[in-house]
DNA sequence: ATCAATGCAAACCTTTTGCACGCGT
DNA sequence: ACGCGTGCAAAAGGTTTGCATTGAT
């Protein structure tokens, strides 16, 4: 690789809540024995600037203002990877396949308000199985649920 | 096409609702110039027979046992056609893209349980949306939702 | 030094499209 | 006869994988 990876961090790393939950979650793969390259934090640091749903392409291009030689693949192996650690989450809406966002600091079960246009998101307040008298038909194993409310955010419309 | 179409039927037609809201269904299309092909009919019987979310490959095998060199893009762009004209509903889970179901009769504003396994669904009491105390975001728009809860159904686990 | 991460290229899978022919009306 | 529907083939997207090399620890 010609390119220089920059472990530590790149530019936009002002926000502390966002360098905290950052340490966060490379300290959980740290200890899972993965490794801590420039290209997984870039993912990181992007998903966490940005706030909303992302997709890989979008993400790619974001990244190879930086990484120039990055391809498709390292993106979508890492999106695996912060995916089953729970460092973030994927929808399907809109056209053009899956986005990701990261997931909220606290980690705790919600749902989101879309951006269809922006993919932004913001929280949904409480969550239908709790709210809604929720009886499985009979024999009916409820696994997981999903629940989410599309539309417009405000600078979008 | 060498094979031949079957305007009227094919064999498992023994279920009265099948065939009065296949009868809907196919009136609607037809008012609007839409013609009633063997293999259009043939995507409604299959998906009112089954009652649950299928493939579009699903639906393709299935149906290559009735018209052999049936292909893809028939089946694509019918279920578009049927999809647009609110006949049949999409939704995305599991592996290998979308899945179909028929429109409920009713077709009124509802939700699912869905088992990942065979797709059956059975419908969920209520709307979150009416029973949640949703205050959208400032400014956000709400346009759309989605409830989906999965599991497995009695017959599948 | 070790083992994970990456680039490259190719494959894979689902879905879409252009075109000429066939079929429902 | 008209115009939609279909098969064929090809392409278009998004995503995954094998392999050799590079890089983090």
């Amino acid at each position: 690789m010609s390119q220089k990876d920059h472990p530590q961090a790149h530019d936009h790393e002002h926000n502390h809540s966002h360098a905290d939950a950052k340490d966060k979650f490379l300290e959980r793969l740290k200890e899972q024995g993965f490794k801590l390259t420039g290209k997984r934090q870039m993912i990181v640091d992007t998903l966490l600037e940005e706030d909303r749903y992302i997709s890989a392409k979008e993400l790619l291009e974001r990244m190879q203002k930086v990484f120039p030689r990055l391809s498709f693949d390292t993106v979508y192996r890492n999106l695996h990877l912060l995916k089953v650690e729970g460092i973030i989450e994927e929808s399907t809406f809109g056209d053009g396949g899956s986005k990701y966002r990261i997931t909220c600091d606290t980690n705790q079960h919600h749902h989101h308000y879309i951006c269809t246009v922006c993919g932004k998101t913001e929280l949904v307040e409480g969550c239908p199985m709790d709210l809604l008298g929720i009886t499985a038909p009979r024999g009916f194993q409820i696994e997981s649920h999903r629940f989410e409310i599309f539309g417009q955010c405000g600078e979008c419309h």
